[in-house]
DNA sequence: ATGAAAGCGCTAACAC
DNA sequence: GTGTTAGCGCTTTCAT
């Protein structure tokens, strides 16, 4: 080959340059693109000019090292579950969150932590002085993570419950998931249900806690037996192998509230196979209203909690923290709603 | 309030004070935690203690200042359709990409692109000198961004298939859908399907009409008809009513391929309002193997492609080029799978 | 093998 | 209102 022709050839314009073409200096030209100084309209049109003549783009780096100030903040996906890659949450979550930061200008900067190494570098790279602030997604209930970055001194903004009184710089955003599976469960027992099991998610997850709560609330608050519970990961084969060990306990149950719609989709593959007809013999509620609910057979009644608006959340309470003014209370939690289809 | 206690009262340390600490210079300070340079054994051992006692982590905007890099590469999910975000492929591409830059301590910066105002962001941020190459999913097919970008001296890697001769600069990595497309329908030649239709994704994308492709090729193989296709969105709702059309325009089609699962949902649905049994009267094949597909009525026969591989290679495409050593040839195709479950 | 010094591109404090 | 200057924290010559 003829040798690598770097189209770049000409460096990209620094300030210096900026200056020199609009005839002012190096300072003048700072406070005419950015700055708050005084600069005279004519100086500020010239640097402008300038500016856009020779494409110029401000280095971040320069700038990040005398600001003390990155721009970025992290999203750290602390993933021990699958979740997050199993239904489209993580995606809806992203979508809120960069649409709030992108307004402000900052950069969203994106880890993942499965594993124990991987954990140990995400804390290694939050402390680093690359993001501002972090949002944590999906923390398990002990998990001391968010505690030990918030002693950092970082920002930090969680999905999930935390404490009613989070540690300092500490705050959190949740869906309403306790009045989610109340308003479930209650359609089930205003349209009859009598036996109604749960087969919640993840009891370390407060998501899955707070479900299971909800379910508990309204059939205490009916009367009815609350002893038909399982639970386990909020996928399809929880809810599957669930559901047939609740048919054997009580096979006259005539309702089942699923802690996710994944987990609902293996509810009723398993009532399949026992002969069940959905909604006749059994009703089933699921819980996040996934694209691929509205396509089971019957569709599935579930409950939509409001990710992208999680995330807007998220990254705004990050965003007043880092402008100086926390947000009080740091917390928030989000409505959820039920969409009634043909499964109950 | 009492005013704001500092936790991080003590400054960062620099490499500065590690250097007082070890009884060194900071040049001599820096040799010994990264550079290649000569330093005696005991200077390396009180350099790294120092360190070690002060908790010192280099400042990364100081180092990607002096060095020109950066140590990040973008994401940029130009996201005209809702695609990735009603699939989990996004966050299986994003666990690939991540998995493969963390071991070489690069950091992913994300950023979405939907609107034309968010488009030009975009481009303002790629050419920003904040990341040093660039991830590009879901690009349509008269798309002139790739090569904008790569005109700018960017280097970039896209997901989806591309001129066999991209531009230079620009590398792109694609699932064998063609091939994948070609598995399903044969398998529905080989079990004796004769009317098998289509319901394909966008014709700009090319995952779309190289799905398309493959069933052509199989049928004009084997001498059947191919002139039942209708092509949509890559939703439940595009396979819903395309399959209402199809089974107006032929009563009898035997076999609906769709390109996608969430279309093939969809097909299901509008299949079972028709009173069609499958796969008895109609078998059907979706595209992608979301988890949703092992919950449908009956299990979704689909084709899978390595998602998560993909965004791995799209990763070490990039790492290469950025390394110095651009892949050749500038492209790759990863198989597909047939994963036959009873829906054909 | 080590120290001194230059400089990456920018902002802000200080003179004028 | 504008120019000058002093760094931000790091890597990398260049001497020694």
């Amino acid at each position: 080959m003829s040798g690598d022709v770097e189209v770049t050839g000409r460096a990209r314009p620094t300030l210096e340059s900026v200056a020199a073409r609009a005839g002012v200096s190096r300072g003048t030209a700072s406070r005419a693109l950015g700055g708050g100084g005084p600069v005279s309209p004519r100086t500020r049109a010239a640097v402008l000019a300038a500016a856009e003549a020779l494409g110029y783009r401000p280095n971040l780096a320069a700038r990040s090292l005398v600001l003390g100030r990155t721009g970025n903040v992290g999203l750290l996906v602390s993933e021990s579950d699958d979740r997050l890659f199993t239904d489209p949450f993580f995606a809806a979550i992203v979508r809120g969150v960069h649409g709030e930061l992108a307004d402000a200008g900052i950069h969203l900067v994106l880890t993942l932590a499965q594993t124990e190494a991987e954990r140990r570098r995400a804390v290694r790279f939050a402390t680093s002085g690359h993001v501002d602030g972090l949002l944590l997604i999906s923390v398990r209930g002990g998990d001391p993570l968010p505690e030990a970055l918030a002693a950092q001194g970082l920002p930090v903004v969680l999905s999930g419950r935390r404490s009613a009184e989070p540690a300092a710089g500490l705050a959190w955003v949740d869906a309403d998931n306790r009045d989610g599976a109340r308003q479930a469960v209650d359609h089930l027992v205003r349209t009859g249900r009598r036996r109604i099991a749960t087969v919640s998610g993840p009891a370390d997850l407060a998501a899955g806690r707070d479900r299971m709560a909800g379910w508990r609330d309204v059939l205490r608050a009916a009367g009815l037996p609350d002893d038909l519970h399982t639970s386990g990961e909020f996928d399809l084969d929880s809810g599957h192998a669930a559901t047939h060990r609740l048919l054997e306990r009580d096979p006259h149950l005539d309702a089942v509230f699923a802690g996710s719609d994944l987990i609902a989709l293996g509810v009723l593959q398993a009532l399949r196979e026992a002969g069940r007809q959905v909604p006749d013999d059994v009703a089933v509620v699921g819980f996040d209203d996934i694209p691929a609910a509205r396509g089971s057979d019957p569709p599935l009644t579930t409950v939509r909690q409001p990710v992208e608006a999680m995330g807007a959340r998220m990254a705004a309470m990050l965003l007043a923290r880092l402008d100086g003014t926390p947000p009080d209370p740091p917390w928030a939690v989000l409505p959820t709603a039920l969409v009634v289809r043909s499964s109950a």
